[in-house]
DNA sequence: AGATTACTTTCTAAAGC
DNA sequence: GCTTTAAAAAGTAATCT
């Protein structure tokens, strides 16, 4: 009966222990990038399943709580590349990454497949571009995937692109750089990405 | 002009990976010593790595008298290249049999769908399949029966790992793409815009 | 702006840490 | 789990001219 007791005893406080320590890094990682609290609560009860289901064995909590969130922000909508993530975490992005694939398949979520149009907005948030220009950019997304321009491309890189060619069609530019690091991708990207569009979407720039 | 509609996947085997036993220990640090093109650094790796040139074949050669070879395109080459081995063994100091045993362990081949593919519709409509765009920009297919890993690729350009045996490559590639199919996610350019490709007439 | 090189993903065995 | 080897796919990235 004593051994029983410790027993659970030692179940529940490791098990305890542990989603505190979860916690607390996602209280750290919310406040130091600014991840918005639902997104935070969501990466909790995908911890919490992960935890039940013993997924967490053998890996650092850091990890696991960073591809936690990783894929809560997908779920609501909210993304955050891996790459601007595991610059705030101790966690390898090799692990970070591993992680996440074991909670892809283990847990019983469905991610919505990463979506150019949802970096369109984080974009032009930091660059205080307006709604017209939103618009345009998300029209220029649709008509590339309508096009099957977009299979295998960096969503980013193919919202920062959109999001240039709009900002230029509404007279406005900024140089590609901006847009690049707007969107955490490399200028050669976005001028890729941009070459691409305008050409297969036959968009006409105005010189100016 | 007959021929010119469903193309159908190809492929070609572009790396085999193989096991050998020798049989008989080695001292791989005087192998290393007579062969001074062999690499032999125990403390960041327990095998010595001889590379052949002419295939490009690379072996991993253990203490316990394993093997490993990698990169022969067929199994012509990779026996060529295992008795070449042998040869090269006995020429220095070790004293292997003639003919060892030698097992394919994993087969990598290249190879295409001839049709591009709609990755995100057939990550939602296959099972087994991961398609993470911000990753990597294949899909990754699991597939069970033959035991395979399968690279997808926008393209219709594709990646089979895993098979151990060149018929499991065929099988894998052709169940792949006859799937694929029926799931209506490959497109071919012509035929009036990006149109379903047509289901081939089977007599 | 290119060109080059290099890294991401998948697989597999080997022996040892 | 890691270390090493080979190979392809297509995208992204860093570095050099």
């Amino acid at each position: 009966r004593l051994r029983k007791w410790q027993t659970r005893a030692r179940v529940q406080t490791s098990y305890e222990r542990n989603f505190v320590q979860a916690a607390q890094e996602l209280e750290r990682l919310k406040s130091s990038m600014g991840v918005p609290r639902p997104c935070v609560e969501q990466a909790l009860e995908i911890y919490r399943q992960a935890l039940e289901k013993e997924l967490v064995r053998g890996r650092s909590v850091e990890a696991m709580a960073a591809a936690a969130l990783y894929m809560a922000c997908r779920m609501l909508k909210t993304p955050r590349p891996l790459d601007e993530l595991i610059r705030y975490t101790k966690a390898s992005r090799r692990e970070v990454a591993r992680c996440y694939r074991l909670l892809l398949r283990e847990l019983n979520v469905r991610v919505p497949i990463s979506d150019p149009v949802l970096y369109i907005s984080r974009v032009a948030e930091q660059l205080k571009l307006t709604g017209d220009v939103v618009k345009t950019a998300i029209d220029i997304i649709n008509r590339a995937k309508k096009a099957g321009l977009t299979a295998g491309k960096d969503p980013a890189g193919l919202a920062a692109a959109a999001v240039y060619i709009a900002s230029l069609l509404h007279g406005d530019n900024r140089t590609q750089k901006d847009f690049a690091v707007a969107a955490g991708v490399t200028e050669v990207t976005v001028r890729n990405r941009y070459k691409e569009l305008a050409k297969a979407l036959d968009i006409k720039i105005p010189v100016k | 002009m007959d021929s010119s509609r469903a193309a159908g996947p190809t492929h070609k085997i572009e790396n085999i990976v193989a096991t050998v036993n020798l049989g008989v220990e080695l001292d791989l640090e005087q192998l290393a010593e007579r062969l001074p093109v062999a690499e032999y650094n125990p403390d960041q790796f327990p095998g010595l790595i001889l590379r052949l040139t002419r295939p490009r074949i690379s072996a991993l050669i253990f203490r316990t008298g394993k093997m490993v070879c990698t990169g022969a395109k067929n199994e012509t080459d990779l026996k060529n290249a295992v008795h070449a081995l042998v040869k090269l063994l006995n020429d220095n100091g070790a004293d292997v049999p003639l003919n060892p045993e030698v097992q394919v362990q994993n087969i990598v081949a290249s190879g295409s769908l001839n049709a591009e593919v709609d990755l995100e519709q057939a990550a939602l409509l296959l099972d087994n399949a991961m398609y993470e765009p911000e990753q990597f920009p294949g899909l990754i297919y699991r597939m069970t029966e033959p035991r395979v890993v399968v690279l997808i690729f926008g393209s219709g350009k594709i990646v089979c790992t895993g098979a151990k045996s060149e018929k499991d490559v065929a099988v894998a590639v052709q169940r792949l793409y006859d799937r694929l199919k029926e799931l209506g996610v490959l497109y071919v350019e012509e035929g009036g815009g990006a149109e379903a490709e047509e289901a081939e007439e089977e007599e």
